[in-house]
DNA sequence: TTTCTATTTAAAAATTATTTTTATTTAGGA
DNA sequence: TCCTAAATAAAAATAATTTTTAAATAGAAA
């Protein structure tokens, strides 16, 4: 599982198992999923661990994004969670986030563009 | 020209064509292709029409928008203008945005998840 | 088990990027 | 030239991070 795999990263670079980061991954297998914001990870976070601050979950959520344990990106002005690192396709339709595994259309866009993908945000309508 | 095409849907819609607007046209016309943000747009506008205000500016956007003359995304929690309001790909390296025209890629997309493309913006490393 | 200390946390302040409000100005039709 | 709805500029408000700092603590070492 996701989580493990994150608890070994961390602590093989050193990174201490608080309760805190501990809640944080928990929430983030439960609900990563979603491509949740840094704001709705904190409710999530919150509504278990309820003295956890917005500081300390955005500054564990760098830590995980430098351990490539997550990835980051925008929509509509929010950082968005990205759990899943491996190269796949966001069908972005305004708020709504579906996870697309298609690795075909992963490899005609390494294919056309020579690029490692990393990820694809398809906005559609 | 797509500022032309710009003018003569403002005008169509009602929309006054003021010297504000046209510097806006003029200077999307010019480094839309750059995907540039908000706050650079309004800097390269401030540069030739320097009373023009951030609020006159981002409301122009907004109107361009809604006439399906724009299209808005963010990028690293700034939001960046693309004036190529026909599908293709944005090829995204940190900072940097490539427009890459291949119908192939989309095609293979909207054949594979059925849904009409708007914007494809891949993150690569 | 206790100590120690670099790491982590929480709170608050600061920053960045919009978004809204409002009073004044103006483009363009009559 | 006049008129007025639309547009503008300035400022205030909001939203979402990002930074700073002092206190608390996980976990290695004694």
């Amino acid at each position: 599982m996701w989580k493990e795999k994150a608890v070994e990263r961390l602590r093989k670079k050193g990174y201490k198992i608080t309760p805190q980061r501990l809640k944080l991954l928990e929430v983030l297998e439960r609900i990563g999923k979603r491509h949740p914001s840094l704001g709705e990870v904190h409710e999530r976070v919150k509504a278990e661990f309820p003295t956890v601050s917005f500081s300390t979950l955005y500054s564990n959520v760098l830590t995980l994004r430098e351990l490539g344990l997550v990835e980051l990106f925008s929509l509509e002005g929010e950082t968005r969670v990205e759990v899943n690192t491996r190269p796949h396709v966001n069908l972005i339709e305004g708020n709504r986030i579906i996870d697309v595994n298609d690795p075909e259309i992963i490899e005609t866009i390494r294919r056309k563009t020579g690029r490692n993908v990393k990820l694809v945000n398809v906005l559609v309508e």
